[in-house]
DNA sequence: ATAATATTACTGTTATAGCGGTAATATTAT
DNA sequence: ATAATATTACCGCTATAACAGTAATATTAT
Protein backbone atom coordinates (compact mmCIF):
# COMPACT_ATOMS: atom_id res chain seq x y z
CA UNK A 1 0.00 0.00 0.00
CA UNK A 2 1.23 3.79 -0.16
CA UNK A 3 -0.03 6.33 2.47
CA UNK A 4 -2.29 5.67 5.36
CA UNK A 5 -5.16 7.86 5.22
CA UNK A 6 -4.89 9.00 8.91
CA UNK A 7 -2.32 11.12 7.39
CA UNK A 8 -3.96 12.28 4.53
CA UNK A 9 -6.67 13.27 6.36
CA UNK A 10 -5.14 15.22 9.19
CA UNK A 11 -2.70 17.14 6.64
CA UNK A 12 -5.67 18.21 4.66
CA UNK A 13 -7.82 19.56 7.72
CA UNK A 14 -4.58 21.54 8.96
CA UNK A 15 -4.50 22.91 5.86
CA UNK A 16 -8.24 24.10 5.58
CA UNK A 17 -7.80 25.40 9.06
CA UNK A 18 -10.99 23.44 10.01
CA UNK A 19 -10.98 20.97 13.84
CA UNK A 20 -12.15 17.69 14.46
CA UNK A 21 -15.01 18.65 15.39
CA UNK A 22 -15.93 21.38 12.45
CA UNK A 23 -14.85 18.93 10.01
CA UNK A 24 -16.90 16.49 11.67
CA UNK A 25 -20.25 18.64 11.45
CA UNK A 26 -19.07 19.48 7.95
CA UNK A 27 -19.13 16.15 7.19
CA UNK A 28 -22.22 15.01 9.54
CA UNK A 29 -20.29 12.90 11.44
CA UNK A 30 -19.44 12.32 14.84
CA UNK A 31 -16.65 14.15 16.07
CA UNK A 32 -14.79 10.56 17.22
CA UNK A 33 -14.97 9.55 13.07
CA UNK A 34 -12.39 12.13 12.88
CA UNK A 35 -10.46 11.11 15.92
CA UNK A 36 -10.35 7.96 15.10
CA UNK A 37 -9.87 8.24 11.35
CA UNK A 38 -6.15 10.46 12.13
CA UNK A 39 -5.52 7.89 14.78
CA UNK A 40 -4.68 5.06 12.25
CA UNK A 41 -8.67 3.12 12.82
CA UNK A 42 -9.62 1.52 9.84
CA UNK A 43 -12.34 -0.13 10.77
CA UNK A 44 -14.22 3.32 9.97
CA UNK A 45 -17.07 2.41 7.78
CA UNK A 46 -16.33 3.14 4.37
CA UNK A 47 -19.75 5.73 3.26
CA UNK A 48 -18.39 7.22 6.90
CA UNK A 49 -15.19 7.90 5.56
CA UNK A 50 -16.07 9.21 2.54
CA UNK A 51 -18.28 11.78 3.85
CA UNK A 52 -14.93 13.36 5.56
CA UNK A 53 -12.93 13.05 2.40
CA UNK A 54 -15.54 15.04 0.26
CA UNK A 55 -15.47 17.86 2.29
CA UNK A 56 -11.36 17.50 2.16
CA UNK A 57 -11.81 17.99 -1.65
CA UNK A 58 -10.27 14.27 -1.64
CA UNK A 59 -11.67 12.04 -4.03
CA UNK A 60 -10.79 8.06 -4.66
CA UNK A 61 -9.70 6.25 -7.64
CA UNK A 62 -9.91 2.39 -8.22
CA UNK A 63 -7.45 0.93 -10.23
CA UNK A 64 -6.37 -2.48 -11.94
CA UNK A 65 -5.29 -4.23 -15.21
CA UNK A 66 -8.67 -5.00 -15.81
CA UNK A 67 -10.30 -1.38 -14.88
CA UNK A 68 -10.13 0.18 -18.62
CA UNK A 69 -12.15 -3.53 -19.80
CA UNK A 70 -14.28 -2.71 -17.04
CA UNK A 71 -15.12 0.60 -18.35
CA UNK A 72 -15.93 0.06 -21.66
CA UNK A 73 -18.55 -2.88 -20.38
CA UNK A 74 -19.89 -0.29 -18.14
CA UNK A 75 -20.36 2.32 -20.93
CA UNK A 76 -22.12 -0.04 -23.43
CA UNK A 77 -24.62 -0.93 -20.94
CA UNK A 78 -25.90 2.72 -20.57
CA UNK B 1 -18.20 9.87 -7.24
CA UNK B 2 -17.55 7.30 -10.08
CA UNK B 3 -18.39 3.86 -11.01
CA UNK B 4 -19.85 2.47 -7.47
CA UNK B 5 -17.30 -0.75 -6.27
CA UNK B 6 -20.60 -2.58 -6.40
CA UNK B 7 -20.60 -3.62 -9.80
CA UNK B 8 -16.27 -3.15 -9.94
CA UNK B 9 -16.13 -5.39 -7.30
CA UNK B 10 -18.81 -7.94 -8.95
CA UNK B 11 -16.83 -7.31 -12.30
CA UNK B 12 -13.67 -8.56 -11.34
CA UNK B 13 -14.89 -11.05 -9.19
CA UNK B 14 -16.74 -13.05 -12.21
CA UNK B 15 -13.80 -12.17 -14.57
CA UNK B 16 -11.50 -14.00 -11.82
CA UNK B 17 -13.57 -16.96 -11.83
CA UNK B 18 -14.39 -17.03 -8.72
CA UNK B 19 -17.98 -17.24 -5.94
CA UNK B 20 -18.74 -14.94 -3.44
CA UNK B 21 -17.80 -17.56 -1.02
CA UNK B 22 -14.08 -17.73 -2.40
CA UNK B 23 -13.71 -14.45 -2.80
CA UNK B 24 -14.69 -14.03 0.88
CA UNK B 25 -12.40 -17.00 1.94
CA UNK B 26 -9.45 -15.63 0.22
CA UNK B 27 -10.27 -12.24 1.57
CA UNK B 28 -10.32 -13.49 5.30
CA UNK B 29 -13.99 -12.22 5.64
CA UNK B 30 -17.85 -13.69 5.53
CA UNK B 31 -19.53 -14.26 2.57
CA UNK B 32 -22.11 -11.75 3.31
CA UNK B 33 -19.20 -8.77 3.06
CA UNK B 34 -18.95 -9.92 -0.34
CA UNK B 35 -22.90 -9.82 -0.84
CA UNK B 36 -23.50 -6.64 0.74
CA UNK B 37 -20.66 -5.43 -1.40
CA UNK B 38 -22.20 -6.24 -4.68
CA UNK B 39 -25.56 -5.02 -3.37
CA UNK B 40 -24.29 -1.43 -3.00
CA UNK B 41 -24.35 -1.82 0.67
CA UNK B 42 -21.68 0.94 1.55
CA UNK B 43 -21.54 1.22 5.34
CA UNK B 44 -18.82 -1.72 4.72
CA UNK B 45 -15.97 -1.19 7.13
CA UNK B 46 -12.92 0.16 5.33
CA UNK B 47 -10.22 -2.26 6.24
CA UNK B 48 -12.61 -5.34 5.54
CA UNK B 49 -13.55 -3.49 1.72
CA UNK B 50 -9.70 -3.47 1.85
CA UNK B 51 -9.16 -6.93 2.19
CA UNK B 52 -11.62 -7.83 -0.66
CA UNK B 53 -10.31 -5.35 -2.86
CA UNK B 54 -6.48 -6.89 -2.06
CA UNK B 55 -7.52 -10.29 -3.76
CA UNK B 56 -9.02 -8.97 -6.65
CA UNK B 57 -5.69 -6.58 -7.18
CA UNK B 58 -7.73 -3.98 -7.08
CA UNK B 59 -5.75 -0.71 -5.84
CA UNK B 60 -6.76 2.75 -4.60
CA UNK B 61 -5.47 6.00 -5.05
CA UNK B 62 -6.26 9.57 -2.88
CA UNK B 63 -5.88 12.61 -4.83
CA UNK B 64 -6.68 16.24 -4.42
CA UNK B 65 -5.07 19.49 -5.24
CA UNK B 66 -2.79 19.07 -1.67
CA UNK B 67 -1.73 15.55 -3.02
CA UNK B 68 1.78 16.61 -4.07
CA UNK B 69 2.70 19.22 -1.33
CA UNK B 70 1.54 16.33 1.22
CA UNK B 71 3.45 13.61 -0.33
CA UNK B 72 6.71 16.13 -0.46
CA UNK B 73 6.11 17.23 3.53
CA UNK B 74 5.85 13.54 4.20
CA UNK B 75 8.91 12.77 2.68
CA UNK B 76 11.27 15.43 4.49
CA UNK B 77 10.16 13.36 7.65
CA UNK B 78 11.80 10.62 6.89
C1' DA C 1 2.91 33.50 35.63
C1' DT C 2 -2.84 32.26 35.76
C1' DA C 3 -7.44 32.26 33.65
C1' DA C 4 -10.27 31.58 29.79
C1' DT C 5 -11.01 29.37 25.56
C1' DA C 6 -10.30 26.12 22.06
C1' DT C 7 -9.02 21.73 20.66
C1' DT C 8 -8.15 16.99 21.18
C1' DA C 9 -8.57 12.63 23.60
C1' DC C 10 -11.12 9.37 26.30
C1' DT C 11 -15.51 6.68 28.06
C1' DG C 12 -20.00 4.40 28.23
C1' DT C 13 -24.13 3.41 25.51
C1' DT C 14 -26.74 2.24 21.48
C1' DA C 15 -27.34 1.13 16.72
C1' DT C 16 -25.61 -1.93 13.36
C1' DA C 17 -21.79 -4.52 10.45
C1' DG C 18 -20.18 -8.97 10.03
C1' DC C 19 -20.84 -13.49 11.00
C1' DG C 20 -22.58 -18.52 10.36
C1' DG C 21 -26.66 -21.03 9.23
C1' DT C 22 -30.41 -21.74 6.15
C1' DA C 23 -33.40 -20.88 2.21
C1' DA C 24 -33.86 -19.77 -2.43
C1' DT C 25 -32.21 -19.73 -6.96
C1' DA C 26 -29.22 -20.93 -10.72
C1' DT C 27 -26.41 -24.28 -13.05
C1' DT C 28 -25.02 -28.75 -14.64
C1' DA C 29 -25.68 -33.66 -15.40
C1' DT C 30 -28.43 -37.62 -16.47
C1' DA D 1 -37.86 -33.22 -18.26
C1' DT D 2 -35.86 -34.21 -12.94
C1' DA D 3 -32.04 -34.72 -9.65
C1' DA D 4 -27.80 -33.20 -7.90
C1' DT D 5 -24.69 -29.56 -7.19
C1' DA D 6 -23.17 -24.97 -7.00
C1' DT D 7 -24.06 -20.33 -6.16
C1' DT D 8 -26.46 -16.52 -4.34
C1' DA D 9 -29.67 -14.39 -1.18
C1' DC D 10 -31.74 -13.96 3.25
C1' DC D 11 -32.14 -14.64 8.58
C1' DG D 12 -31.02 -13.77 13.64
C1' DC D 13 -27.12 -13.15 16.91
C1' DT D 14 -22.98 -11.08 18.61
C1' DA D 15 -19.14 -8.04 18.42
C1' DT D 16 -18.17 -3.37 17.71
C1' DA D 17 -18.42 1.42 15.12
C1' DA D 18 -20.45 5.74 15.81
C1' DC D 19 -22.27 8.67 18.82
C1' DA D 20 -22.74 12.32 22.72
C1' DG D 21 -20.81 13.63 26.89
C1' DT D 22 -16.82 14.47 29.68
C1' DA D 23 -11.97 14.83 30.71
C1' DA D 24 -7.57 16.15 29.41
C1' DT D 25 -4.53 18.98 26.96
C1' DA D 26 -3.15 22.76 24.17
C1' DT D 27 -3.59 27.54 22.93
C1' DT D 28 -4.39 32.35 23.61
C1' DA D 29 -5.06 36.47 26.42
C1' DT D 30 -4.25 39.28 30.37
Amino acid sequence: MHYNISEIVRFHRKRSGLTQLELAQMAGVGKTVVFDIEHGKDSVQWNTLNKVLQVLNISVQFSSPLMAEFEKDRHEKS
